[in-house]
DNA sequence: CCGCGAATAGTCAATATTGACTATTCAAAA
DNA sequence: TTTTGAATAGTCAATATTGACTATTCGCGG
C-alpha cells in the first residue's frame, strides 16, 4: 500500500494531475521509490473508484483537456490509515545483491574480489551524490528519508569493505 | 534476474523439482528473497524454453508423478553471467517505510515517537532472531548474505534509535 | 511563418507476480 | 479400516507493473 500512500500524501498538498505526480515522484522521491507512470495511473484510477479521489477534466487555454486529481474526506482518511501502519511497521528488507552473495563460493576468490571492488566504486559514487543532495532538502521528511538512506549507504560501504579485507587477505570467504 | 540466479543456484547442487526448490527457498533462503511457488514454476517453465534447463517426468512409487528439472551447458553459462552482473552491480536500495517518513510531518510528533517506538519493537525482535539463526549456518555464502542482514538491521536500529531520541528531545523533525 | 525539440498527458498490450484452489499420497489415530 | 491432517506437486484466474507507443502544445532558431 505504500504507493497509494504516496499518491495522497502529494495530493495532500493541493489538487493536481497525473503528470505532475509521477514528475515529482521521479524528481524528487527517487531515494523512496520507483513509481513508473503507467503504475501512478493505474493507481489513481482505482483510488478514484474506491472514492479516495476524484477525477475532473480541467481546460487550460487551448492545450489538451487534462485530469485533475483532487483529495476526497475518505481519501485523507485512508492516508491518515496507511500513514500510520507505514510507520509502525517493519518490513524486512531483501537485498537483490543477496542472491549473489549466496553463491559466491562458485568464484575463485580473486574473480570474486575484483567484482566486488567493482560494486564499490559504484556505492562510494551513490554515496557521494546523496551527500550532495543531502544539502538541497533542508528539513522535513523528505531530510529524514536521505539521512536513512545516508545511513544505509555508510553501512553496506563499511561492510563491503570488510568482505573485501577478507578475500584479499584470507582468499576464502 | 535475480530469481532465475537463484534457480540455477540450486539446481547447480543437483537436479530437483519444483517443491524442492521452493521449500528450500523458503525455508532457508528467507533473508534473501521471498520468491512464491507460482513464481518460481513460472520462471522453470521459462527458462526450460530457453534451454537453460530439462524437465523430465519422473514416477516413484506410485506417487503422482513430478517435473525434475535439470540445469543444462547453457544453464551453468547463463548462471554464470548472472551471478557476475548481480555480484559486480549495487542496485538502489528502496525502503518502503521511507514513504511513511516523508510525511511524517503530517503527524503531531508525540504520535509519530509511539508509532517508530512499536517499529523499533519488532526491529529489536528480526535482529534477535537474524543473531541466532547466525549460529544455525555455519560458513559460506549463506553465513555472507546473514552478516549482511545483520549489519543492515543494526544500522537500522541506530538510526532509528537517534530519530526517536531527537523526537522526544525536540519534539520536532 | 515553418520546423523541430522539449514539455505535457496519457493509453495499451505484454509481462510478472501472487492468492486461492485442486489433487494425490502417506502415516497415524480412532 | 476409515478418517484425517500433513506433506507433496502443481495450476489458474486475478492483479500489478512496466516498456513502448500516441498526441498535442509551446517556444525558439532559422
Amino acid at each position: 500500500m505504500e504507493r497509494e500512500l504516496l499518491l495522497l500524501g502529494l495530493l495532500r498538498r493541493g489538487d493536481m494531475h497525473g503528470y505532475k505526480l509521477t514528475e515529482f515522484i521521479n524528481r524528487d522521491m527517487a531515494y523512496c521509490t520507483d513509481l513508473k507512470k503507467p503504475t501512478a495511473y493505474h493507481l489513481l484510477q482505482r483510488m478514484a473508484a474506491d472514492g479516495w479521489i476524484v477525477v475532473s477534466d480541467e481546460q487550460e487555454g487551448n492545450r489538451p483537456p487534462r485530469k485533475v486529481y483532487q483529495l476526497t474526506a475518505e481519501g485523507e482518511a485512508a492516508f491518515q490509515r496507511l500513514l500510520r501502519d507505514n510507520l509502525s511497521e517493519q518490513p524486512p528488507t531483501r537485498f537483490p545483491g543477496d542472491i549473489g552473495l549466496a553463491f559466491i563460493e562458485a568464484l575463485a576468490p580473486a574473480e570474486a574480489l575484483s567484482l566486488l571492488t567493482e560494486r564499490r566504486r559504484t556505492l562510494q559514487a551513490e554515496l557521494t551524490a546523496i551527500n550532495r543532495a543531502q544539502d538541497a532538502h533542508g528539513s522535513g521528511g523528505l531530510r529524514l528519508v536521505i539521512e536513512h538512506q545516508q545511513t544505509h549507504l555508510r553501512a553496506e560501504l563499511s561492510w563491503l569493505d570488510t568482505v573485501i579485507t577478507r578475500l584479499r587477505n584470507d582468499a576464502a570467504f
